[in-house]
Formats: structure tokens, sequence, C-alpha cells
DNA sequence: GCTCGTTTCAAACAATCGTTTTAATGATAC
DNA sequence: GTATCATTAAAACGATTGTTTGAAACGAGC
């Protein structure tokens, strides 16, 4: 009783948002058709209207369903550690580590998912569709600044400018390193290691810390000519 | 006389180009009709096909006409430091600064379209198509393996794969930070002072540089539980 | 039994897609 | 002028798009 109950409404829903996600990878949003998408996951065409209302509102609850868990652990894990250092402030590798290595083990969960949606967003951040990016930016309004204060109290010493342009950074380097596996094929020639799903993020991580702590270029100077004084 | 006959058919080529250079930054691939193309160009709907041959000629020959200075470019830019070497490794920030530097300056350049059209690379590396990826790896086989080679000489004491997947990194990096430009109002919450295109440079250069040169997680020893060492 | 609300189904909707076709236009060479 | 070429123009092609419709099927409550 129940069961069936739930099977068959919640099954749909389900079966529909697991097949739009992986052919939104596999083809982009504008290439994926509602039929493509009913017929991966075996349902009849007007369901995805009658559930979700449209494509549109397919999309966004594609992302939903994952980003709010996903926020939320980053929230947690950032929580956490403020509650260990009891007011003191954050290491820089323990923020980055909160922000980014949830995403990294998110994909690295290539069983449920998780794999498949974190290429999804990694892509979507330079997705030119309006209502796509201003989705993003609603589920990102929670978190975003919070890691921005906690990175602010860790590098007292760096203009917090030059802090959220480094994040900006960081956030392209994470979610190419996901999205872009054909780019990588493109300068490595060839398939590298990446058996295991967490060599990645042993990769990654320290690349990124790297480039958040690399000594600042003179600002206050207006560059020259040539030859930017400090360039090597 | 020779003004209306360079005109007429040079100049539609030349219009359909810039014209679809400009609607696929806006609306990706997909989403951008020939019907918008040829009416923003002011020219005839079917004179995409009798010039290019067709939609997919057509992206590819936007991706050329650019890819190939580009390319160019950066290989000159290699070929002359190597030269004023004299056959000494080079340093590792002339080397990023000869492949990204080119790409930034390109991308500063708003007048020309060089903006418009690395914004439109940047988010290329991730296109789903395959004909798209393909294009672009046959445009960079000659040129990846080049840089390849002369960061292996300037980081000897780096793994090779180490330096690929930084390479990688690098690469995801840069492409963000000008294809991203509204993913990175959504970590500012406001516009950062992107009035001046070089000030991108600026400040990615110390990015990159320090995410390179990062020091290395010891790889021999399996990550235990909790506390990797060197992590801080 | 019947009824009601939910979900599924096949079929059709108008709109738009990339491409093709056929005719008209323009400039150049003889 | 006439012939020949490349280019442009308008109209139509069949296929596919997202969405809507109205009826059929299902299960739960009485």
């Amino acid at each position: 009783m129940t069961q069936t109950e739930a099977k068959h409404h919640l099954d749909t829903r389900a079966r529909i948002l697991d097949a739009a996600e992986a052919l939104f990878v596999e083809h982009g949003f504008e290439a994926t058709s509602m039929r493509m998408i009913t017929g991966r996951a075996g349902v009849n065409l007007a369901s995805v209207n009658y559930h979700f209302g449209g494509k549109e509102a397919l999309i966004q609850e594609v992302f939903r369903r994952r980003l709010t868990w996903l926020n939320h652990e980053r929230l947690g894990a950032l929580e956490h550690l403020e509650q260990e250092a009891q007011g003191a402030p954050l290491k820089p590798h323990q923020i980055v580590d909160a922000f980014f290595g949830v995403s990294l083990r998110m994909a690295a969960d290539t069983e449920h998912g998780g794999h498949t949606f974190m290429r999804l967003l990694g892509r979507t951040y330079t997705e030119p569709a309006a209502f796509v990016r201003q989705f993003l930016a609603d589920e990102y309004a929670a978190v975003v600044p919070r890691f921005k204060q906690a990175l602010f109290r860790a590098l007292p010493d760096v203009p917090p400018e030059d802090i959220l342009w480094r994040f900006h950074f960081m956030l392209g380097a994470m979610s190419y390193a996901i999205a872009g596996t054909d780019a990588l094929q493109l300068v490595a020639g060839y398939e590298l290691d990446e058996k295991d799903p967490g060599a990645l993020a042993r990769r990654l991580m320290p690349f990124l810390l790297g480039g958040l702590r690399a000594p600042l270029t003179d600002q206050r100077v207006k560059p020259k000519e040539k030859g930017s004084r400090r360039a090597a």
C-alpha cells in the first residue's frame, strides 16, 4: 500500500530527474529534448509538464534537490570548524576544505549520481541562460557570505578584494577539474590515471591553497610599460 | 567599385562571423538560431549555408579564425623565450605568461571582439557537443605539447603527471576567470572594480604561479584517516 | 457497488528549427 | 550587347521543438 503509493508517484518524479540530469550532462540543456528525457526515464511525455510544470522548472528542480544538500553540508562543515576553534580564526586550508572538499567528495561519488551532478554544476556556472544563473545566485546566497567572512578572518593581511578574486579563481579551477574531464585529455594527450576518484582531491587541494596564499603583487605601483618590477 | 566589390563578398562572411560570435556568447550554440544570426548580421538567411555550408561549419569557422592566430602567438612567444635562453630551461613564470598571458591580453581587447571570443572559448572547453571538442583538440595539438615539454624542463623535480594536472587546473582557473564574469558576481555579491581589463591578468597570474609551484603532497604515503601530516 | 482525486496515456497543437530550392541580381570578360 | 560567373533574395521543405488537450486507468475511501 504505502509502497505502491510511494512508488508510482515519487518514482516517476525521481526517474525523470535522474534521466534529465544525465542527459543534461551529455548534451546540454537546449540539446536535450523532453522526448529524450521521458524516453530514457520510461515515462510518458506529458508527465514532465504534469509533475514539474515545464522544462525550466525541471532544470531548476534538478539543481535544487542536490544543491540544497550540498550547501547545507558546506555550512555544517564550516560551523563545525568554527565551533572547534572557539572563536579563533580558522586556517585557510580548513576553510578551503570545508567548501571545496565537500564538492570533491560529492564528485567522487559515482554511484548515486553525485559525479554526474557535479559535472553538470561545474558547467553551469558559465551557462548563458539567465534564469539558471539567477537560480544559482539564490542558492548560494546563504553560504557564500559565510565563507567569505571566514576567509577574511583567516587572512587578515590580504586585502578582501584579493581574497574574493582568488575565491573565484579557486571555484573556476575546481569546476573545470570536475566538468572538464574532456579538456584534461586535451592537455594530457592521453587518459591520466583517474581510476581513483579521490585522487583529484589530493591533486587539486594543494594547487588551490598554493594559489590562495600566493604572494601579492605590489598594487600600489601602477604597472609601467614593461617589466612589472617583480614579475619574476 | 573596389569598395563595393570587397564589401559585398567579404563583408557578408565577416558580419556573419561577428554576429554569430556575439550571439553564441549570449545564448550558447543551440539556443542561437540561424535566423538570429542573419538577422543581426543584416544578411539573408540562406547566406550562412552558402558561405559556410551549415551551422556546424560556421561554429568551427568562428573558432578557427581566432584560434589559429592565438596559438601562433603563443608558440611565437615561447620560441622567443627559448631562443633568448640559449638552451637553458625557462622559468615557470615565463612559460605561464607565454601561454596564459596571450589569452589574457586577447581577453582584454574589447574593441575587436577578443573579449567576446575568449569568453566563448572558455565556456567551450566543457562543451558537450563532440564535434566542437574534437575541433579544439586538433587546434591545440600543435601548441600544447611544446608547452608541456617546456614545463617539464622548467620543473625537473616535479613529476610530469603533477605538471599536467596543474596545467589543467591553470587552464580551468583562467577560463572561468574570463568566461564566468557572472559567476564572479556570485561570490562577490557586487561588481568588482573590473573597469581596467588588464587588472584580471595582474590578479590571476600570481594565483596561477602559486598553484603551479605549490608544495607537493607526499604521494607515496597513503592518506590516513585524518591529519595528512603537513596539510597546514 | 460507486465516486473522487491523482496519475498516465496517446494525440494533436502551433511554433521554430536547419536546410534546400529556385529565381533574381550584380559584376566581369568577351 | 551577350554570356558567365558569384552572390543575394524570398519562399518553402520536412522534421522537431515545448506544451496542451481530453480521455483512460488507477487506487483509496465510503
